[in-house]
DNA sequence: CGACTTGCTTCAGGGTCTAAATATAGGTTA
DNA sequence: TAACCTATATTTAGACCCTGAAGCAAGTCG
């Protein structure tokens, strides 16, 4: 192998072996051509560069050399990134569930395991060692080892340090949702990054959701409790703890009332208005069984005309506006995208508090959305954010099991 | 002159002369070892940087060679920035009154003129000509021309998009507020950038001020309205309108109030309790003629235990401590100044509002400090910002009038 | 099969950095 | 005062890496 690239400190060759590499992740089959327009480099150097990074298992070269979209010419030769040169994980650690997602470098997902555990039942010790054990699982059903793996993203529902810790308040609530991901992770030789899952929601919006070309929105997560992350000048704003979102705040103002999240209210209000007797004998929400007189059921009925469950929706939809108001006045955003388990069954809630929003909004109200990524946002926010770790300074990487090109006699 | 620095795009030259200027713009006098150690160059890089930029007149060659923290060896050649290199405007176009400071290229203020106006009797072409003819003075002041200038940073009480135009809501006022400073000042040559009055002064506090080594921290600006400057993980989060920390949807929160400053609402209040008499008559707020019961007066008597007063700062440090709590929990900052005008005697009001503050954040309640900048914030914020913008990206500015050097025969 | 089109390869040239050798401008010391 | 010492300046050779131009190669088209 020639010498690596780059190793006088201020070396162009890395920088510009860097920017191709990041043009080989955005697109899919390209050819000189392409690359020489994308990076403004000469043919030659491109084409210099391709070979290098060949040999240092990150693209592969094909064998149809054309393409269909042109005929005339010599054949350009057609390079792509090595579908297995490397993995990554994402890891949504959530209290009563963890789910792993597994992709290649194209964010493509390879695999998807989830198993449920109850937060009640597990020490923090144990509660890492599962979230370490359904990894295993997912890397196993995808036929892959820890070295195939480049970078790893755990989503906690906690604030995090920029060493992945969470050693905050909330009587070591947070702590326990966090029980020491960053080495568990780090000592298989990965890159690991910890982060609150309301931001990683928020970067999936970005990336595949309903946040694509906006500049400045907000994600709202909203099942149990509400979290909230930002994007700004399309830019994550985390703050100290990438704690930015964070809503106990919201507590203490009254008529925003507290940082329950949309699932927790509806039931509440379901349940306290069923023990009170307050629901019409000919709602469906009076006959449900008591287990699944939950958000989805409220929701449902709601959509069917149900007055009883319209008057639940109707008070969500004042709260979220409420929410939806302050958060986007106060950092300036343009949209607002509710996100998490419920955002699939939200359409008519959000239709409810559009009007709540715009009355409330000074100078103008933001869009106001539904997420189309359901439960699997934060997952997939985790898996964008180690697909960014790579992308942010891809030669710092080394991809797994470089080709064997025909060994050379010394 | 030689060749101009970087002729080919990807230039690593060019990248190492903006590092070298950066590091002359942050520090005095400065030796081919120190930029060495700054840069990672080696000295002949080093020396070929800085005879370059003497020649395009960006740094001066000291005279007297050696200083005196060292003895032994050959004596270093020192270089500096050279002094009218360029020069920074810095204008804060207020409704009542503009300033404009003059700053030279380390940010050390040159000359600063401030005059008044009457908001209602100018039209937005005349508040133009007015902030015009302010800045004039001052660069007359300062003995220098159009071409000494660099960048120039207007100021304005208003959400301010991209292009530094306001064409937002608030019925016009806004936009009578930014009457096209950006055009105004660019046909000049200069670079322009027109921003929220409270972010440049969130800037000012960061560069000079309470925000000094603080990641996360927010400005409130609280004159007769409230505005906000957040500067999360050490960099602006100015929105897509830069109208973050525009702070009317607070309007509709009760508990919070509105958006009235701290300025205006004392005011409000102590003339409301002396209208409805309600001043004990041995305080001295009930014998102030009513145009000195003002913000001043109130937090002076309060300071000297009157009791009437007393009850006012009690009554704002609840309200301010509110809005503390809910823009540092939201953004996660660990320090909230309070800057402007009143910034100097707030310190009581400080002291009261903590244990609100404390009371209402979760986890852990930000720091609470008054800012020590003054009226200046906002002029400060702006000559701050303009001299960022230099800082950015050197070479693409030319300093004024180079050095003749001695002229070579053809 | 030859003309044509497009991409590749090679090579000379130039810009820029570094490391090492050498020169220089002072102090320090005998 | 002269020899020495130190830290810096200057010069030089060499390496790296990019570009542009010229020529070669691999296809399609008529």
């Amino acid at each position: 192998m020639s010498k690596p690239i780059g190793s006088t400190p201020p070396s162009l060759r890395r920088l510009n072996a860097s920017a191709l590499l990041r043009h080989a992740l955005g697109s899919d089959v390209f050819t000189a051509s392409d690359a020489m327009a994308s990076t403004g480099l000469s043919r030659a150097t491109v084409i210099g560069l391709c070979d290098e990074l060949v040999e240092r298992g990150w693209l592969e070269e094909l064998a149809d050399t054309r393409g269909d979209d042109y005929r005339l010419g010599r054949p350009a030769r057609r390079y792509t990134l090595r579908d297995r040169a490397g993995l990554l994980v994402g890891v949504d650690a959530a209290p009563h569930h963890v789910t792993t997602i597994v992709a290649d470098l194209r964010g493509a997902v390879v695999e998807r395991v989830t198993r449920r555990l109850d937060p009640d039942a597990v020490t923090p010790d144990e509660r890492r060692a599962f979230v370490a054990s359904v990894v295993d699982d997912a890397l196993d059903a995808a036929g892959a080892v820890d070295a195939d793996v480049l970078s790893c993203v755990v989503a906690v529902p906690a604030p995090t340090d920029a060493e992945g810790a969470s050693p905050y308040g909330r009587g070591g609530w947070w702590a326990s949702m966090n029980p020491g991901y960053a080495q568990e992770f780090a000592a298989r030789g990965w890159q690991v990054v910890v982060e609150n899952d309301a931001n990683l929601a928020a970067l999936a919006e970005r990336a595949l959701g309903e946040g694509r070309n906006v500049p400045s929105f907000a994600t709202l997560l909203s099942g149990e409790r509400f979290g909230a992350g930002f994007v700004v000048n399309d830019r994550l704003v985390r703050g100290s703890r990438g704690a930015t979102g964070e809503m106990h705040v919201l507590e203490l103002v009254s008529d925003v009332g507290s940082a329950d999240g949309l699932g927790l209210l509806a039931r509440k209000w379901v349940r306290e208005a069923r023990e009170a007797g307050e629901l019409p004998a000919g709602s469906v929400l009076a006959r449900l069984p008591l287990d699944e007189l939950q958000a989805p059921a409220v929701f449902a009925a709601a959509d069917a005309g149900d007055a009883a469950a319209l008057a639940i929706v109707e008070r969500l939809a004042e709260r979220l506006a409420r929410i939806a108001a302050i958060l986007a006045g106060i950092l300036d955003v343009d949209r607002m995208i509710v996100a998490g388990a419920v955002a699939p069954s939200v359409g008519l809630l959000l239709e409810r508090a559009r009007p709540y929003l715009e009355r409330f909004s000074r100078p103008s109200a933001p869009d106001l959305v539904a997420s189309t990524l359901g439960d699997s946002v934060v997952g997939l926010g985790a898996v964008t954010r180690a697909l960014d770790l790579v992308r942010e300074d891809p030669l710092s990487f080394s991809p797994a099991e470089p080709v064997q090109a025909g060994a050379e006699a010394p």
